[in-house]
DNA sequence: ATACGATTTTTTTTT
DNA sequence: AAAATCGTAT
């Protein structure tokens, strides 16, 4: 039995033994949120709720199962298994079972922001849409807007009107576009990830035997983060709570920074009208940093108007106060980051404890650099994502052809490969692989091998080898693994890969650990579905659990949830944070301060705020920055006043 | 006509 | 660093 009164403070215990029905808990940063929502799993488990009646959403699937297995080791025994992880994940395994009612095959396939990139540049190209004549906007930004539009239930006009004024007078074609764009998914049998989420709500919507079902099954549910909610993932949960209303959902309203994929912290806000019989509970306790540390945090996000009172109380005991450093140039700010943390490490502070926060990937350049020179080692959590790089996703197009011969994205990138096989070659060869019953077979016949295009002959013929060396493989060999091995040693991929890339030796290492975290799943399929959700993760977080002694370096979105002892803001200059860019949306200056807010209250025992004062960059040349506005607003009083919220360090030259 | 290499631009954040 | 664009070679 766990003695939930010793274990748990107060505020968190009445929060895990409270009875079902909606309760709405608001979590300050480091308030032990995650401990509640474990022990409250642990605590329904205990008093007889079965595993699978329990529904816990999460923000990433890796959250779900790191909290997962702390019940697991809470609760020694118990079978079945609780439905967790992110909204995108539940929803697309409700679909799986259930999308036929929708209308799609149930073998539907999922395709990432890069594919459905693609899809969106074929409808225009079909709809002869002149890019360059008309400045046009680009596919990426056109998915942006039909994903804005879904994700936050406007027209997609309105949209555009209010984010991309001027394309105003070119919805008429972004819309057509966005229709064509739908009607080729049907036809691929695909679902980009906001599909996911819509296709479920409107299955729950319209098919009352389906959510009587799951809303049976799913006793309880639980929500994380649900202040990073949009209106979509809102709605399904309230459809699946609609019966027993067991909802419990927990956030900060503070900590809301995925507003620019949809999600609306009214959410949270508006959840007591609701539900208006729920209750309320507040963890306002912070045991992770120093006073002086949420000092700083609680006078910058009073700055904002928008937001649920709060008073984050500290309990541990004085440390320093957050330091503020001021460097010429990047290069200058690097340099103090890098020096800092070795002599952190030289006093015996391993790297693990230490992180380096920014606003956008491309901030922390310099300071990757400056850590090489310095052998300091170091994770990157920001940029491009393991599961999308190019060489990944050369090797799964070979296992999507193999699972489904269909696939004409797969084909694409597969064909394209192979030398004198570009855009219009490829559509040439899909344009008669598409008419028949078994593409594969056809492109393996000798027959097509010879009324291909002449240039591409060669092409065609080395494709046309390689795959026949896969299928030469027996069914039950036809793993991952052995699919990747057989590329690399008999295939031509490693050719493939030195001839494209100098870090192909790098490459192919990541490659064998995509083998080995493919083994994990018993269905190559599955394993190709799961793969377009998971590509959040850096490689060693996702394929090899290892903690290993190294300096983190990650884009704040992505440190939500985590904390260091030592933290380093980089970048702390007004267009940096708040990022110029950011600026100009509706709501923008307070979703970069609550973004801020979260950089700041990672830190459990030194937090330091560094920028550059001078920043080069090619569109505006050099410029001079001043401080981010979230610390001039705080530090009204002199420098020299011993009431500032922080101190101020001068670099010196060596 | 097409592929492909060189050059230029362009960077938010992510399921 | 990667994508988009441009110019050249085939």
């Amino acid at each position: 039995m766990i003695e939930y009164a010793k274990e748990l403070n107060p505020e968190q215990y009445r929060v895990v033994t409270e009875e079902g029905g909606p309760l709405l808990v608001l979590a300050g940063a480091g308030s032990g949120k995650t401990r509640t929502l474990t022990y409250r799993v642990a605590h329904l488990l205990e008093s007889g709720i079965r595993p699978e009646n329990i529904l816990l959403a999460t923000f990433t699937n890796k959250a779900a199962r790191s909290m997962l297995n702390r019940v697991e080791s809470l609760v020694q025994h118990y079978t079945g298994k609780i439905m967790g992880g992110t909204f995108h994940s539940i929803s697309h395994r409700i679909l799986r079972s259930y999308a036929f009612r929708l209308g799609y095959s149930s073998s539907f396939s999922i395709v990432d922001s890069e594919d459905a990139r693609q899809i969106i540049g074929s409808a225009m190209a079909e709809l002869k849409i002149d890019t360059k004549l008309t400045k046009f906007p680009k596919n990426n930004i056109i998915a942006e807007m039909i994903s804005l539009a879904l994700n936050t239930e406007t027209a997609l006009e309105d949209v555009i009107s209010s984010r991309y004024p001027f394309f105003l007078h070119l919805s008429a074609e972004i819309h057509q576009i966005a229709c064509l764009y739908d009607q080729k998914k049907k036809d691929l049998s695909v679902m980009d990830f906001d599909d996911l989420l819509a296709n479920c709500r409107r299955l729950l919507r319209e098919q009352p035997d389906i959510l009587q079902t799951l809303s049976r099954r799913f006793e309880h549910v639980l929500v994380d983060e649900y202040q990073d909610t949009n209106i979509l993932q809102a709605d399904i949960v309230d459809l699946l709570a609609s019966g027993h209303r067991n909802l419990m959902v927990v956030g900060d309203d503070s900590q809301s920074i995925y507003s620019f994929r949809g999600a609306n912290f009214e959410n949270i806000i508006h959840f007591p009208e609701r539900y208006p019989d729920c209750k309320i509970f507040k963890l306002e306790t912070n045991y992770r940093s120093t006073p002086e540390i949420l000092h700083l945090a609680n006078l910058s996000i009073n700055n904002n108007e928008n937001q649920f009172p709060k008073a984050l109380k500290a309990v541990r005991n004085k440390g320093m106060r957050p330091v503020i450093v001021s460097a010429q140039n990047v290069l200058k700010q690097s340099d103090f980051v890098a020096q800092r943390i070795s002599e952190l490490s030289r006093s015996g502070v391993p790297f693990c404890e230490m992180a380096v926060l920014y606003r956008a990937h491309y901030h922390s350049m310099e300071a990757q650099m400056e850590f090489v020179r310095r052998d300091i080692p170091f994770d990157i959590r920001s940029g491009i994502r393991f599961f999308e790089q190019a060489h990944i996703k050369d090797v799964t197009s070979y296992m999507r052809v193999l699972v489904n011969p269909h696939d004409e994205l797969a084909w694409r990138r597969l064909l394209m490969m192979y030398p004198k096989i570009g855009k219009i070659t490829f559509e040439k060869i899909w344009s008669r692989l598409k008419k028949q019953d078994h593409p594969l077979e056809t492109l393996i016949s000798e027959s097509f091998l010879q009324t291909a295009p002449k240039s591409a002959q060669n092409g065609v013929g080395q494709c046309r080898k390689t795959l026949l060396l896969l299928l030469a493989l027996d069914v039950p060999d036809r793993t991952p693994e052995k699919i990747i091995d057989l590329l690399l040693n008999k295939g031509d991929y490693r050719t493939y890969l030195q001839d494209s890339y100098s870090d192909a030796y790098a490459r192919e290492e990541d490659l064998i650990q995509l083998g080995n975290f493919a083994a994990r799943f018993e269905r190559m399929d599955d394993f190709l579905n799961e793969l377009a959700l998971l590509t959040n993760m850096s490689k060693e977080e996702e394929i090899e659990e290892r903690q290993e002694d190294k300096v983190i370096l990650s884009t704040i979105h992505q440190a939500k949830g985590l904390e260091w002892s030592y933290v380093f803001i980089i970048g702390c200059a007004d267009g940096m944070i708040p990022l110029e860019r950011a600026l100009r949306e509706p709501g923008g200056e307070e979703e970069e301060r609550r973004l801020f807010y979260v950089a700041v209250t990672r830190a459990k025992d030194q937090l330091y705020l560094s920028y550059p004062v001078l920043d080069y960059s090619r569109s505006a040349g050099v410029q001079t920055l001043c401080p981010s506005r979230f610390l001039s607003e705080i530090s009204p009083l002199s420098p020299q006043d011993e009431h500032r919220p922080f101190e101020q360090w001068a670099l010196f030259d060596d």
